[in-house]
RNA sequence: CGACACCUGUUACU
DNA sequence: AGTAACAGGTGTCG
């Protein structure tokens, strides 16, 4: 068995949260794991007011944002089929008609769509929705970041492969949006 | 500052609400609420088949037969742009052109709309436009009562001047229209 | 074509 | 119990 790394298939994980969702104080968080069969990669941020769904859209755009090959092959687990479907059924209709949806009205949330719209167009990307909360192993973590993320608790992690456990460390402030150098070059490489 | 009982305005809020509306076994509930400053009284019932349209023009028709004064002084607030425009702007040339549409067909539901022109030349009404849904609090109720109706539930409610809140009992059946005696006195007053 | 309303469904966030 | 978002549909009028 012979391993290309040219071809490595980057899997990202991802998760919003939304405390006081529909509140005009409503606190987010979001949070993506990326891996490439090596390392792993973990990064989340917080926001504040904002909505579950934007929480959601954030973490596939910053997901997105931490890989740095170009054109590469990519495999999205989201929980959110407004992202799922948005992504795979929704997005060329909105952008052949003027970006409304079907009743008429503009689409809400229409600039993260669109920062994402570009920024999926740099690579190879299969979107697969997984059902939240189903005991998935890498979308719990998400979970957990994303939640731990809207309490205003960054998380900076750095894994190596063949480690057994992550090393974590409480950040001070909320709004953290850590990439270590580390893991960020393992999973670009 | 002086009060004219004679001259106080009723306030009408109305909704309706059709479940499976377009389909032949649509269920459908109608409410009115009614305030003249002192007390409130508050109808709701319900249909079947019928349509959302309908149902929105009942519960006018109902909230205005509820009014035992003769020649009152109304303040109709409905989101319903078929309501209000069609007592507004369209009623008079219906019955100018023997009920016929822009478009020379006839007229929907002139069961319902000739019921409500003869309702209308009773009293002086103001209509009132509001949005759905939009945190209007009187708005909000007539609502829920109508979807509580279309449900089968009746809401049977007394309030009085300076009560705290409403009380509020359960009723058994469907198609439930109940106009407690004092509220509705109090009402008319 | 426009407007308002009424839903039906789905997922997520709490 | 609530909000955030999307798709599909009908009821009605000008």
């Amino acid at each position: 068995m012979t391993t290309n790394i040219n071809t490595t298939i980057i899997t990202i994980y991802v998760d919003g949260s939304c405390r006081n969702n529909g509140s005009d104080f409503a606190q987010g968080g979001w949070a993506a794991v990326l891996e490439n069969g090596q390392d792993q990669l973990r990064i989340s941020g917080s926001e504040q007011p904002t909505t579950n769904n934007r929480m959601e859209l954030m973490a596939l755009i910053e997901g997105l944002k931490a890989i740095r090959r170009e054109n590469a092959h990519v495999r999205v687990f989201t929980d959110s089929k407004y992202v799922q479907k948005g992504c795979t059924e929704w997005l060329e209709g909105w952008k052949r008609n003027g970006w409304k949806r079907s009743d008429g009205k503009p689409v809400l949330n229409v600039d993260l769509w669109q920062e994402l719209d570009a920024l999926i167009q740099k690579h190879t990307i299969e979107f697969c929705w997984v059902k939240g909360h189903n005991g998935h192993p890498m979308n719990e973590l998400a979970d957990r970041m994303a939640t731990a993320a809207s309490h205003g608790r960054g998380v900076r992690v750095r894994t190596y492969a063949g480690n057994t456990g992550p090393v974590k460390q409480r950040l001070s402030g909320p709004g953290n949006v850590f990439t270590p150098p580390v893991a960020r070059e393992k999973v670009s490489a």
